[in-house]
DNA sequence: GTCTATATAATGATAGAC
DNA sequence: GTCTATCATTATATAGAC
């Protein structure tokens, strides 16, 4: 990790609240938090120097280069869900789960850019994609093995590739569904996401609660199948 | 459409065959295409005119431009998938299902570029992977209402919504898990994807035949709660 | 059809004044 | 800290010779 950026003292918002409260150097990096969010990582330092209302040089000046401005985004994001997750998790919360664990997040409105940008990174691939998903498949489960606790949720026989693999199905819908938006008009990421949310909804219910093959003939001939061979070493 | 291609005449090859016994045109967009897959869009014209063995110059000469050049790996990569599709859907093929429609088509050798160039172009987002998706769905419809009919998948009560959401879902879950990898070193695409499948196998099998929640009551609420209310206009 | 040479535009980064 | 001016690089695209 690189450690451009001591972004722990300041504020505890979030991130690109457009407030001028804020020293140049946060203004400048949530003017860039907003502006990959929006253009993706091939936005120029000119165009979020403008955004910030300061000079390219600046910009230069107060990260290195475009890849310290960067990394320094990418903690600052990371901190954010890193920290929302505490108080989106709560206890009674009985919501789809798995599905909405980002979904949630980005119902903050201070969130937007953070879900956005998170996005981005994750379309992007790279450090912040893989620590983001890692992390948040060890919340999932956490939650999941709550809910197996609990008799809610049914067992798995491998519980970590589980939440592993739903957490990339989570994601990558959301991650497909972003990418097919048409990017020529403006677009309201609330909205859109609302708009999201209300369209997968019943299908998610319905697949994670009835499922989806009605005879479990596959599953066990598979398992059946692999159970009867030698781990590969 | 852009129509820059006529690319309906020639060999029957997919794309990418590596045989120099194609036109050059041919044979600079079929570079074009591998070398799209690996780096992603940003691959200069330099880079694609030297894997074709030409000057960067004659790439301009046939293509007009890089959109150009792009339009053409697009209805190229486009037909050779949905050329494809007639052969890999087969009456008995009693696979996972609509996890695999397209990891079905990735296992032919001579796709695999077809293959990742799909999935770069729906990281990318962009008309192809609009399209691309649309006649996914279109046929995993198909698929599903077919499985319902014979009594194998279970109705749902909005084919539509589930068939988009299912692809999205898959789709997703390929995409994400892609991206997640280190590309600094050498990758083979096969092994990835076989790796892939032997991961997530299990878990997608559970997921879609024993469900994930225990009780119904999260669907049932979320279905009496949507049809006491009006469908927004 | 194919090449080399070049025009043009944009970007990341630097230097130095204030 | 902040700006303006500039450099060096890279990319697409063009022009014209062969």
């Amino acid at each position: 990790m690189r450690s451009t950026t001591s972004s722990s003292s300041g504020p505890r918002r979030p991130a690109a609240t457009g407030a001028d409260d804020l020293t140049t150097r946060a203004r400048i990096r949530d003017a860039a938090i907003a502006r990959f969010a929006r253009d993706g990582f091939g936005a120029s330092l000119r165009t979020i120097a403008a955004d910030a209302g300061v000079s390219a040089g600046l910009v230069v000046h107060h990260f290195g280069s475009k890849d310290g401005l960067r990394a320094a985004c990418d903690t600052s994001v990371f901190e954010a869900v890193r920290d929302a997750k505490t108080e989106a998790v709560s206890p009674e919360n009985p919501d789809a789960g798995p599905m909405s664990l980002l979904a949630q997040l980005a119902t903050i409105e201070d969130y937007a850019p953070v879900f956005e940008y998170t996005l981005r990174s994750l379309q992007a691939g790279g450090d912040l994609a893989r620590s983001f998903v890692a992390h948040l498949t060890e919340v999932t489960q956490e939650y999941l093995a709550a809910g197996v606790a609990a008799g809610t949720i049914r067992p798995s026989r491998d519980e970590a590739a589980r939440a592993s693999y739903l957490v990339s199905l989570s994601l990558g819908s959301l991650l497909v569904d972003g990418v097919l938006r048409d990017r020529t008009e403006p677009r309201d990421p609330g909205a859109d996401l609302r708009e999201y949310v209300g369209r997968v909804m019943l299908p998610a219910l319905e697949v994670f609660t009835e499922g989806l093959f009605v005879e479990p003939t596959l599953l066990d001939a598979y398992v059946q199948h692999t159970t009867h061979q030698e781990e590969t070493p």
